[in-house]
DNA sequence: AACTAACTTGACGCATGTGTCAAGTACGTT
DNA sequence: AACGTACTTGACACATGCGTCAAGTTAGTT
C-alpha cells in the first residue's frame, strides 16, 4: 500500500465518521469524498461499497458509545433500574447520533463487524432483562425480541421531534417503561416475535421505498 | 371544463387513491399518471402540485376510515376502553394504510382539507382522553400532545415489522398503553410538548433528508 | 364541416445519487 | 533520475424523479 493511498484512506475514514455521525449511514458518498478532499472515484476504489466503508468506520464508533451505555446501566440501583437505564441510554444514543441509530436498527445488512458490535451490546441488554425478570420487576411477558420494538419506536419519535422538542423521546419512552413494570402488566394481544422475525425486522433495510 | 379533461381527472383520482393507499403519499407522480393511462404532463396540468392532488383525493379516504375508528372506539365498555380502542384503531389504520399513515403524521403540509379531517379526528381522541382522565383511569400527566408520540411510534414499528411480523405493532402499543393507565404512572422525566411543538412535530416533513 | 380554444403529449432540462473506467499523476524502487 | 506500477482523477453512463413547454390533437361551437 502506497503512502498516498494510506493517507487517502485515513482522510476518507475521518470524513466518513463525521458525515455518518451528522447525517446517518445513508449520506451521499460523494460528500464524504468531497469532505476528505479526494474524488469519489478514490472512495470507490478504496472501499468498493458503502457497506465496506461503514464496516471499516462505524464499529469503533459504536463500540465506544455502547460501552458507555453499559457503564451507565451499571449505575442503576436495582435490576429494574439497570434495565431501564440500559434502554434509556441506548435510546439516547439512537436519538443523538444518526449513525448509531442506523447501526442499531441495522439499516444496512452487509456489515458483519458492525453487527457483531451491536449484537454484543444487545446481549448485555438481555442480561439486564433476565435479571429484572428474576427480580420480578420486569413484566414476565417481555422478551428479548421486544427490544427492537422499543428501539424502533424511540428512533422514530426522536426523528419526528428532534427539531422542535429534542428531549421528548424520553417522555414517550417513559410511558412505555412504565408499561414494562411487572405491576403494570395486562395480557398482551399478540405473542412475541420469533428470533427470526426479530432478526428480519432488524435487517429490514430502511429507506422504506414502499415500492 | 371539457369532457375529456373531466374524464382524465377521474382516472387520475382513481389511480391516485390506489397508489397512495399502496405506497404512501410520496409515491412517484409518474406512476399515478401511468396507471391512469395519461401522460404525467396531464397530471401536472390538472393538479399542479402533489399537495393539490393529495388534498383532492385523500380527505375522503381519511374521513371514511377515521369515522370507522370513532365507531370502533364507541364500543368500548368504559372510558379507558374507549380511549384505548381509539388509539388502537388509529394505529391500525396507520399500519394498514400508508396513505393514512402519512396523512395522520402530517407528512405534507399544504393540504388544508386533509389537515382539517385529521384534526377533527384528533379532537375526538382528545374527548376520549378527557373522559378517561375524569374517570381516573388514564394517567393524569398524559396530554393531548402526547398522541403524536404514540402514533409516530406505531408508524415506525409497523413499518419495521410489516414484512415479517405484521401484527406486532399491537404488542408494542400494548406495552405503552399499560404504561398509560393511571395505576402505572411514575414521574415523567420531561414535560409535555407545547401545542406549538406538537404541531411542528406533526408537520415535520418526513423523507428525513437529515441533510 | 370548419374552426378555435382547451387539452394532451412526450421530449426536454434539471437535480440527485450510484458506480465505472481510460487517461493522467505520483510514489518509491532500481 | 528514470521507470513501472499503484493510485487518482473527473468525465461518463445510468437510474430516479420533478416540473415545463412547443407542438400536436380533440371537443364542441358556429
Amino acid at each position: 500500500m502506497r503512502k498516498d493511498a494510506q493517507r487517502n484512506i485515513e482522510k476518507l475514514t475521518a470524513a466518513a465518521v463525521e458525515l455518518f455521525t451528522e447525517r446517518g449511514l445513508d449520506c451521499p458518498l460523494d460528500e464524504i469524498a468531497r469532505r476528505a478532499g479526494v474524488s469519489h472515484g478514490t472512495l470507490y476504489s478504496r472501499f468498493g461499497t458503502r457497506e465496506a466503508l461503514i464496516d471499516a468506520v462505524v464499529p469503533q464508533l459504536a463500540e465506544d458509545q455502547l460501552a458507555a451505555a453499559i457503564q451507565h446501566a451499571e449505575a442503576g440501583a436495582d435490576a429494574w433500574d439497570q434495565f431501564a437505564r440500559y434502554v434509556e441510554k441506548i435510546s439516547e444514543l439512537i436519538s443523538c447520533d444518526p449513525a448509531l441509530s442506523d447501526a442499531i436498527t441495522r439499516r444496512y445488512a452487509d456489515t458483519p463487524r458492525l453487527s457483531a458490535v451491536c449484537d454484543e451490546s444487545l446481549d448485555r441488554g438481555r442480561e439486564y432483562m433476565k435479571a429484572a425478570h428474576d427480580a420480578g420487576l420486569l413484566r414476565a411477558d417481555f422478551t428479548a425480541e421486544d427490544f427492537i420494538l422499543l428501539f424502533s419506536a424511540t428512533a422514530a419519535t426522536s426523528r419526528t421531534t428532534a427539531a422542535t422538542a429534542p428531549g421528548s423521546w424520553r417522555r414517550g419512552l417513559a410511558f412505555t417503561l412504565d408499561g414494562l413494570r411487572a405491576t403494570a402488566a395486562h395480557p398482551l394481544p399478540v405473542g412475541p416475535l420469533s428470533p427470526e422475525q426479530a432478526a428480519d425486522a432488524m435487517h429490514y433495510n430502511a429507506n422504506p421505498s414502499r415500492t
